[in-house]
DNA sequence: GTGCGTCACTTGAACGCTCAACCACGCTCT
DNA sequence: AGAGCGTGGTTGAGCGTTCAAGTGACGCAC
């Protein structure tokens, strides 16, 4: 059993600062949303996400890839919004086991009515702190970790401009 | 109400891959400390902050500063822990308002059994995927934003990279 | 020295997430 | 046609986290 190679000087503030970021970021926004609206990032995310797909749906499985999470997450967040009416879920007309969640014009006009709040929230509690320079660099950085932790991870190949 | 500043191509970029990251890689390494001692990834950060400290103890409040969390959760899982034997919680000697948390000799040693296993995890799952560049500009930025969600952080002290 | 606000936590309930089990369907191979 | 396997998704139990409320203790004002 060789010597652990432990963290040096540079890689302890990266890992540290990662990890602080980790559980303040999410939870800054997490609070703007659910006081503007009883959301959580995740939900928002969620609808985000079917907002921009080709007619407003996508299998299950395929908005698990796009969120990061697992199908049965998503399930359980699915079934919530559901009953709230801004999500549907109907069978694929072709494939009986695939399940489409459509985003409803409710959940929409719903998401419409945060993203303004939820965008500038972004930008207070985190874009605002960083030049253009740092912006790419976290770029490039970000999607090398991504793909390490998922080497087909949706956004490695995407090409889009809005949240 | 005036039109919100949408994301530019970098800035999504930016921020998809931090929120990827955010899932992912809690996910990845809480997964490797759990399978390696049914611990969880904020366990072994709340053992390895005192194991750091002077005397291997340090009040709730700082413990939680340390962990970026909040003194409820601390509070849960130091009950937790202390029901494993790994932390011992005692009165403060001067101040009966706080309670300080104290790593015993069983928790330091469960630390040290894990801690290899872990530095390999955040090696392999995240380190390893950049350069020495990547790296220095990670915590940079990094601090960056943590100073912008709380400016102060104790990370900011710590390694003394402020004016 | 007696209020009164603040500080340092703790607690319990509600909610969210994870994990393992499960079901139904489709595909392939014989 | 049927067995077996992989895929897509759901469910419920258990655990973790959050939120709001509560408990003492300190400290300052008067």
């Amino acid at each position: 059993m060789t010597e652990p190679r432990w963290l040096n000087a540079d890689e302890r503030r990266a890992w540290l600062a990662l990890l602080s970021i980790n559980t303040l970021l999410p939870a800054a926004l997490d609070n703007q949303l659910h006081t503007a609206g009883k959301v959580s990032l995740f939900d928002y995310n969620v609808m985000a996400m079917l907002s921009e797909a080709e007619g407003r749906f996508l299998p299950m499985s395929q908005l698990a890839a796009r969120t990061s999470s697992s199908l049965s997450r998503l399930s359980h967040v699915v079934a919530k919004l559901e009953k709230r009416g801004w999500l549907e879920r109907r069978p694929h007309p072709s494939d009986a086991r695939v399940t489409t969640a459509h985003l409803s014009d409710v959940g929409m006009a719903t998401l419409e009515a945060l993203a303004p709040g939820h965008v500038e929230a972004v930008r207070t509690k985190f874009l605002d702190a960083l030049t253009e320079r740092d912006v790419n660099d976290l770029a490039r950085i970000g999607e090398k970790i991504v793909a390490r932790l998922d080497d087909d991870h949706w956004i490695l190949r995407e090409t889009g401009s809005r949240p």
